[in-house]
DNA sequence: AAAGTACTCAACCGCTCTGAA
DNA sequence: CTTCAGAGCGGTTGAGTACTT
Protein backbone atom coordinates (compact mmCIF):
# COMPACT_ATOMS: atom_id res chain seq x y z
CA UNK A 1 0.00 0.00 0.00
CA UNK A 2 2.66 2.34 -0.69
CA UNK A 3 1.68 5.56 -1.56
CA UNK A 4 3.58 8.02 -3.46
CA UNK A 5 6.28 9.65 -1.62
CA UNK A 6 6.02 13.82 -1.82
CA UNK A 7 2.02 13.54 -3.10
CA UNK A 8 0.21 16.42 -2.06
CA UNK A 9 -1.03 15.91 1.43
CA UNK A 10 -3.76 17.63 3.51
CA UNK A 11 -0.71 19.18 5.57
CA UNK A 12 1.20 20.83 3.31
CA UNK A 13 3.72 22.41 5.79
CA UNK A 14 4.19 25.83 7.36
CA UNK A 15 5.58 28.71 4.52
CA UNK A 16 7.53 31.90 5.03
CA UNK A 17 6.21 35.22 3.17
CA UNK A 18 8.28 34.42 0.30
CA UNK A 19 6.30 31.02 -0.13
CA UNK A 20 9.95 29.08 0.66
CA UNK A 21 9.10 26.20 2.65
CA UNK A 22 10.00 26.48 6.21
CA UNK A 23 8.82 23.04 7.68
CA UNK A 24 7.96 20.64 5.39
CA UNK A 25 5.07 18.41 6.12
CA UNK A 26 3.24 14.69 5.10
CA UNK A 27 5.45 11.79 3.41
CA UNK A 28 9.06 11.51 3.32
CA UNK A 29 10.91 11.13 0.62
CA UNK A 30 14.21 8.86 0.01
CA UNK A 31 16.22 11.88 -0.01
CA UNK A 32 15.26 12.68 3.37
CA UNK A 33 15.11 9.72 4.69
CA UNK A 34 18.90 9.51 3.43
CA UNK A 35 19.52 12.37 5.02
CA UNK A 36 17.68 11.56 7.93
CA UNK A 37 19.75 7.86 8.61
CA UNK A 38 22.97 10.13 7.62
CA UNK A 39 22.50 11.76 10.99
CA UNK A 40 21.84 9.07 12.84
CA UNK A 41 24.85 7.21 11.64
CA UNK A 42 26.95 9.86 13.30
CA UNK A 43 24.76 11.39 16.27
CA UNK A 44 23.19 8.32 16.96
CA UNK A 45 19.23 8.67 17.65
CA UNK A 46 19.09 11.44 19.10
CA UNK A 47 19.47 15.57 19.27
CA UNK A 48 16.51 15.40 16.29
CA UNK A 49 16.32 19.52 16.52
CA UNK A 50 19.74 19.14 15.50
CA UNK A 51 18.28 18.51 11.91
CA UNK A 52 15.94 21.66 11.44
CA UNK A 53 18.63 23.84 13.75
CA UNK A 54 21.22 23.18 11.55
CA UNK A 55 19.04 23.37 7.61
CA UNK A 56 19.39 19.49 7.46
CA UNK A 57 16.07 18.75 6.84
CA UNK A 58 12.88 21.07 6.27
CA UNK A 59 11.26 19.02 9.11
CA UNK A 60 10.64 19.67 12.80
CA UNK A 61 13.04 17.62 15.73
CA UNK A 62 9.62 15.81 15.99
CA UNK A 63 9.06 14.80 13.06
CA UNK A 64 12.04 13.19 12.45
CA UNK A 65 12.27 11.64 15.51
CA UNK A 66 8.78 10.18 14.62
CA UNK A 67 10.53 8.61 10.97
CA UNK A 68 12.97 7.42 12.49
CA UNK A 69 10.81 5.54 15.07
CA UNK A 70 8.53 4.41 13.03
CA UNK A 71 10.12 3.75 9.64
CA UNK A 72 13.91 3.96 9.58
CA UNK A 73 14.83 2.46 13.00
CA UNK A 74 16.42 -1.25 12.17
CA UNK A 75 14.49 -4.54 12.75
CA UNK A 76 11.04 -3.24 12.02
CA UNK A 77 8.41 -4.98 10.81
CA UNK A 78 6.96 -3.24 8.53
CA UNK A 79 4.29 -4.43 6.43
CA UNK A 80 4.20 -7.34 8.83
CA UNK A 81 0.57 -8.21 9.72
CA UNK A 82 0.50 -9.13 13.13
CA UNK A 83 0.39 -12.35 14.35
CA UNK A 84 -1.82 -14.45 15.94
CA UNK A 85 0.98 -14.28 19.52
CA UNK A 86 1.42 -10.96 18.93
CA UNK A 87 -2.48 -9.66 18.79
CA UNK A 88 -2.19 -12.03 22.24
CA UNK A 89 0.46 -10.20 23.23
CA UNK A 90 -1.15 -6.51 22.83
CA UNK A 91 -4.68 -7.62 23.91
CA UNK A 92 -3.35 -9.14 27.39
CA UNK A 93 -0.70 -5.85 28.05
CA UNK A 94 -4.02 -3.68 26.63
CA UNK A 95 -5.28 -5.11 29.44
CA UNK A 96 -2.38 -4.70 31.80
CA UNK A 97 -1.59 -1.55 31.08
CA UNK A 98 -4.11 0.49 29.61
CA UNK A 99 -3.52 2.39 26.27
CA UNK A 100 0.13 2.35 26.94
CA UNK A 101 1.47 2.05 23.54
CA UNK A 102 4.83 2.57 23.47
CA UNK A 103 5.31 0.16 26.93
CA UNK A 104 3.15 -2.34 24.98
CA UNK A 105 5.31 -2.33 21.82
CA UNK A 106 8.58 -3.32 23.66
CA UNK A 107 7.23 -6.46 24.12
CA UNK A 108 6.85 -6.93 20.53
CA UNK A 109 10.32 -6.86 18.63
CA UNK A 110 10.01 -5.16 15.55
CA UNK A 111 6.74 -3.10 16.17
CA UNK A 112 6.21 0.39 17.27
CA UNK A 113 3.60 1.66 19.41
CA UNK A 114 2.16 3.29 16.21
CA UNK A 115 1.98 0.14 15.16
CA UNK A 116 0.51 -1.31 18.49
CA UNK A 117 -2.06 2.14 18.16
CA UNK A 118 -2.97 1.43 14.92
CA UNK A 119 -3.92 -2.57 15.36
CA UNK A 120 -6.24 -1.69 18.52
CA UNK A 121 -8.08 1.28 16.56
CA UNK A 122 -8.73 -1.18 13.76
CA UNK A 123 -9.96 -3.40 16.14
CA UNK A 124 -12.17 -1.20 18.08
CA UNK A 125 -13.38 0.34 15.13
CA UNK A 126 -14.73 -3.59 14.00
CA UNK A 127 -16.25 -3.61 17.40
CA UNK A 128 -18.11 -0.61 17.53
CA UNK A 129 -19.52 -1.29 13.88
CA UNK A 130 -20.58 -5.02 15.22
CA UNK A 131 -22.05 -3.58 18.06
CA UNK A 132 -23.50 -0.68 16.07
CA UNK A 133 -22.29 1.30 18.85
CA UNK A 134 -20.14 4.53 19.46
CA UNK A 135 -16.73 3.92 20.54
CA UNK A 136 -15.88 4.61 23.83
CA UNK A 137 -15.69 8.09 24.96
CA UNK A 138 -13.51 9.95 22.99
CA UNK A 139 -9.96 10.22 24.98
CA UNK A 140 -9.97 13.51 27.16
CA UNK A 141 -6.87 12.05 28.25
CA UNK A 142 -7.91 10.20 30.94
CA UNK A 143 -10.42 7.76 30.14
CA UNK A 144 -9.07 5.04 27.98
CA UNK A 145 -5.65 5.85 28.28
CA UNK A 146 -5.60 5.46 32.14
CA UNK A 147 -8.00 2.71 32.40
CA UNK A 148 -6.65 -0.90 32.05
CA UNK A 149 -9.33 -3.47 31.40
CA UNK A 150 -8.31 -5.84 33.33
CA UNK A 151 -7.58 -9.56 31.98
CA UNK A 152 -11.32 -11.21 33.40
CA UNK A 153 -12.98 -8.16 32.70
CA UNK A 154 -14.97 -7.44 29.87
CA UNK A 155 -15.18 -4.30 28.12
CA UNK A 156 -15.88 -3.95 24.74
CA UNK A 157 -11.98 -3.71 24.10
CA UNK A 158 -12.23 -7.56 24.87
CA UNK A 159 -14.33 -8.77 22.05
CA UNK A 160 -11.95 -10.75 19.50
CA UNK A 161 -10.65 -9.39 16.62
CA UNK A 162 -11.67 -10.99 13.70
CA UNK A 163 -9.11 -11.90 11.84
CA UNK A 164 -8.58 -9.80 8.56
CA UNK A 165 -4.93 -10.04 10.13
CA UNK A 166 -4.92 -13.66 9.29
CA UNK A 167 -4.34 -12.40 5.46
CA UNK A 168 -0.88 -11.51 6.32
CA UNK A 169 1.81 -11.75 4.09
CA UNK A 170 4.23 -13.34 5.91
CA UNK A 171 2.89 -13.76 9.11
CA UNK A 172 0.52 -16.65 11.00
CA UNK A 173 -3.08 -16.62 10.44
CA UNK A 174 -5.00 -15.03 13.47
CA UNK A 175 -7.58 -17.87 14.65
CA UNK A 176 -9.69 -15.87 16.14
CA UNK A 177 -13.26 -16.57 16.83
CA UNK A 178 -16.17 -14.95 14.36
CA UNK A 179 -16.82 -11.91 16.19
CA UNK A 180 -20.35 -11.52 14.24
CA UNK A 181 -20.93 -14.36 15.83
CA UNK A 182 -19.46 -13.47 19.41
CA UNK A 183 -21.99 -10.47 19.22
CA UNK A 184 -24.53 -13.22 19.06
CA UNK A 185 -24.22 -14.48 22.30
CA UNK A 186 -25.35 -13.15 25.48
CA UNK A 187 -22.96 -11.47 27.21
CA UNK A 188 -23.33 -13.80 30.42
CA UNK A 189 -22.63 -16.64 27.99
CA UNK A 190 -19.43 -14.85 26.34
CA UNK A 191 -17.95 -14.38 29.82
CA UNK A 192 -18.67 -17.69 31.38
CA UNK A 193 -18.85 -20.47 29.00
CA UNK A 194 -16.48 -19.67 27.03
CA UNK A 195 -13.36 -19.90 29.38
CA UNK A 196 -13.17 -18.36 32.56
CA UNK A 197 -9.71 -16.98 33.54
CA UNK A 198 -9.87 -16.56 37.39
CA UNK A 199 -6.67 -14.71 38.42
CA UNK A 200 -3.07 -12.91 36.66
CA UNK A 201 -2.49 -15.02 33.86
CA UNK A 202 0.98 -16.42 33.36
CA UNK A 203 3.17 -13.93 32.52
CA UNK A 204 3.45 -12.80 28.83
CA UNK A 205 6.10 -14.86 26.45
CA UNK A 206 6.85 -13.21 23.17
CA UNK A 207 6.15 -15.19 19.84
CA UNK A 208 9.14 -17.03 18.75
CA UNK A 209 9.47 -14.98 15.58
CA UNK A 210 8.78 -18.25 13.71
CA UNK A 211 5.93 -16.59 12.33
CA UNK A 212 7.79 -12.87 11.95
CA UNK A 213 8.62 -12.04 8.34
CA UNK A 214 11.96 -10.69 9.10
CA UNK A 215 13.87 -12.32 11.74
CA UNK A 216 15.60 -9.59 13.24
CA UNK A 217 14.27 -9.39 16.59
CA UNK A 218 15.11 -6.35 18.37
CA UNK A 219 16.47 -6.94 21.96
CA UNK A 220 13.79 -8.14 24.48
CA UNK A 221 13.02 -6.27 27.23
CA UNK A 222 14.14 -7.72 30.96
CA UNK A 223 11.48 -8.04 32.49
CA UNK A 224 9.56 -10.44 30.79
CA UNK A 225 10.81 -13.96 30.53
CA UNK A 226 10.81 -13.97 26.38
CA UNK A 227 13.93 -16.84 26.25
CA UNK A 228 10.66 -18.90 27.58
CA UNK A 229 8.65 -20.30 25.29
CA UNK A 230 5.43 -19.33 24.97
CA UNK A 231 2.58 -20.31 27.48
CA UNK A 232 -0.08 -22.59 26.27
CA UNK A 233 -2.50 -19.86 24.88
CA UNK A 234 -5.18 -21.72 26.85
CA UNK A 235 -4.94 -23.98 29.33
CA UNK A 236 -7.69 -25.95 27.07
CA UNK A 237 -7.56 -29.46 26.23
CA UNK A 238 -10.24 -29.50 24.27
CA UNK A 239 -8.40 -26.95 21.70
CA UNK A 240 -7.17 -28.53 18.22
CA UNK A 241 -3.38 -27.62 18.67
CA UNK A 242 -3.35 -26.38 15.19
CA UNK A 243 -5.48 -23.48 16.29
CA UNK A 244 -3.97 -21.63 18.58
CA UNK A 245 -6.18 -18.95 20.07
CA UNK A 246 -5.71 -15.03 20.67
CA UNK A 247 -7.03 -14.12 24.23
CA UNK A 248 -9.29 -11.72 22.71
CA UNK A 249 -12.04 -13.93 23.94
CA UNK A 250 -11.37 -14.36 27.20
CA UNK A 251 -14.10 -12.60 28.79
CA UNK A 252 -15.91 -11.86 31.64
CA UNK A 253 -19.61 -11.17 31.65
CA UNK A 254 -19.50 -8.93 34.96
CA UNK A 255 -18.67 -5.52 33.67
CA UNK A 256 -20.41 -5.30 30.08
CA UNK A 257 -22.90 -3.10 30.87
CA UNK A 258 -26.59 -3.42 30.74
CA UNK A 259 -26.23 -0.75 27.73
CA UNK A 260 -24.19 -2.81 25.90
CA UNK A 261 -26.12 -5.69 26.42
CA UNK A 262 -29.37 -4.12 25.68
CA UNK A 263 -28.10 -3.48 22.03
CA UNK A 264 -26.97 -7.01 21.71
CA UNK A 265 -30.81 -8.31 22.51
CA UNK A 266 -31.72 -7.91 19.13
CA UNK A 267 -29.20 -9.61 17.64
CA UNK A 268 -29.29 -12.52 19.65
CA UNK A 269 -32.52 -13.58 18.62
CA UNK A 270 -32.22 -14.98 15.57
CA UNK A 271 -28.85 -17.40 16.83
CA UNK A 272 -29.89 -19.45 20.19
CA UNK A 273 -26.27 -20.26 21.27
CA UNK A 274 -22.77 -20.06 19.47
CA UNK A 275 -19.91 -20.70 20.97
CA UNK A 276 -18.06 -18.12 19.83
CA UNK A 277 -14.63 -18.86 19.47
CA UNK A 278 -15.09 -22.11 17.49
CA UNK A 279 -16.05 -19.86 15.02
CA UNK A 280 -12.45 -19.41 14.04
CA UNK A 281 -10.06 -19.28 11.42
CA UNK A 282 -7.57 -21.74 11.67
CA UNK A 283 -6.00 -20.61 8.83
CA UNK A 284 -3.22 -23.33 6.99
CA UNK A 285 -1.54 -21.31 4.62
CA UNK A 286 -4.76 -20.82 3.12
CA UNK A 287 -7.10 -20.26 5.91
CA UNK A 288 -10.15 -21.67 6.73
CA UNK A 289 -12.97 -19.83 6.29
CA UNK A 290 -14.94 -19.64 9.39
CA UNK A 291 -18.19 -21.81 9.63
CA UNK A 292 -21.21 -19.27 9.05
CA UNK A 293 -23.22 -18.74 11.91
CA UNK A 294 -26.30 -20.55 10.53
CA UNK A 295 -24.70 -23.68 9.73
CA UNK A 296 -23.55 -25.32 13.19
CA UNK A 297 -25.48 -28.16 13.21
CA UNK A 298 -22.93 -31.20 13.07
CA UNK A 299 -20.30 -28.92 14.83
CA UNK A 300 -20.34 -30.05 18.12
CA UNK A 301 -19.95 -34.02 16.68
CA UNK A 302 -16.54 -33.16 15.97
CA UNK A 303 -15.52 -31.67 19.41
CA UNK A 304 -14.06 -33.73 22.16
CA UNK A 305 -16.47 -35.21 24.28
CA UNK A 306 -14.64 -33.82 27.53
CA UNK A 307 -13.79 -30.67 26.17
CA UNK A 308 -16.78 -28.94 28.00
CA UNK A 309 -15.57 -30.01 31.16
CA UNK A 310 -13.61 -26.90 31.71
CA UNK A 311 -16.56 -24.45 31.44
CA UNK A 312 -18.50 -23.22 34.18
CA UNK A 313 -21.45 -23.60 34.30
CA UNK A 314 -24.48 -21.22 32.89
CA UNK A 315 -25.03 -18.28 35.07
CA UNK A 316 -27.98 -17.69 35.72
CA UNK A 317 -30.07 -15.27 33.59
CA UNK A 318 -29.86 -11.77 34.26
C1' DA B 1 -17.21 -2.86 -13.91
C1' DA B 2 -18.58 0.53 -10.75
C1' DA B 3 -19.74 2.16 -6.33
C1' DG B 4 -19.61 1.82 -1.62
C1' DT B 5 -17.43 0.34 2.53
C1' DA B 6 -13.79 -1.25 5.39
C1' DC B 7 -9.03 -1.43 6.44
C1' DT B 8 -4.25 0.00 6.81
C1' DC B 9 -0.82 3.09 7.44
C1' DA B 10 1.80 7.32 7.86
C1' DA B 11 2.16 11.44 9.92
C1' DC B 12 0.34 15.26 12.30
C1' DC B 13 -1.10 17.63 16.84
C1' DG B 14 -1.10 18.59 21.61
C1' DC B 15 0.06 17.19 26.00
C1' DT B 16 3.27 15.36 29.46
C1' DC B 17 7.66 14.09 31.12
C1' DT B 18 12.46 14.86 32.04
C1' DG B 19 16.72 16.85 32.65
C1' DA B 20 19.70 20.78 32.36
C1' DA B 21 20.52 25.59 33.37
C1' DC C 1 12.74 26.03 43.08
C1' DT C 2 11.61 27.56 38.56
C1' DT C 3 11.96 27.75 33.74
C1' DC C 4 12.66 25.97 29.34
C1' DA C 5 13.71 22.99 25.59
C1' DG C 6 13.83 18.55 23.82
C1' DA C 7 12.01 14.04 23.78
C1' DG C 8 8.37 10.89 24.19
C1' DC C 9 3.66 9.45 24.07
C1' DG C 10 -1.24 8.94 22.97
C1' DG C 11 -4.95 10.49 20.08
C1' DT C 12 -6.51 11.70 15.67
C1' DT C 13 -6.83 12.27 10.79
C1' DG C 14 -7.16 11.31 6.03
C1' DA C 15 -5.21 9.20 1.75
C1' DG C 16 -4.64 5.02 -0.58
C1' DT C 17 -5.82 0.29 -1.08
C1' DA C 18 -8.53 -3.89 -0.57
C1' DC C 19 -12.71 -5.99 -0.32
C1' DT C 20 -17.69 -6.47 -0.93
C1' DT C 21 -22.00 -5.72 -3.08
Amino acid sequence: MARAPGGARRRGGRRDAAGGEVVRKGPWMAEEDEVLLEHVRTHGPRDWSFIQSKGLLPRTGKSCRLRWVNKLRPNLKSGCKFSAEEERVVLELQGQFGNKWARIATHLPGRTDNDVKNFWSTRQKRLARLLRAPLPGRSSKSSSAKAPVSATGLCLDQVPFEGNSSSGQCCAATPFMDAENAALVPHDQTGSVLLSFEGPLPPIALATDSHACSSNAAPLPPELPFDQPPYPLIGFSGMPESCDMAPGFISAAGAMDDLVYQELLPMMQPVPMILPFFGTECSHGDGVKAEPPDAPADFFDDLPADMFDSLDQLPPPL
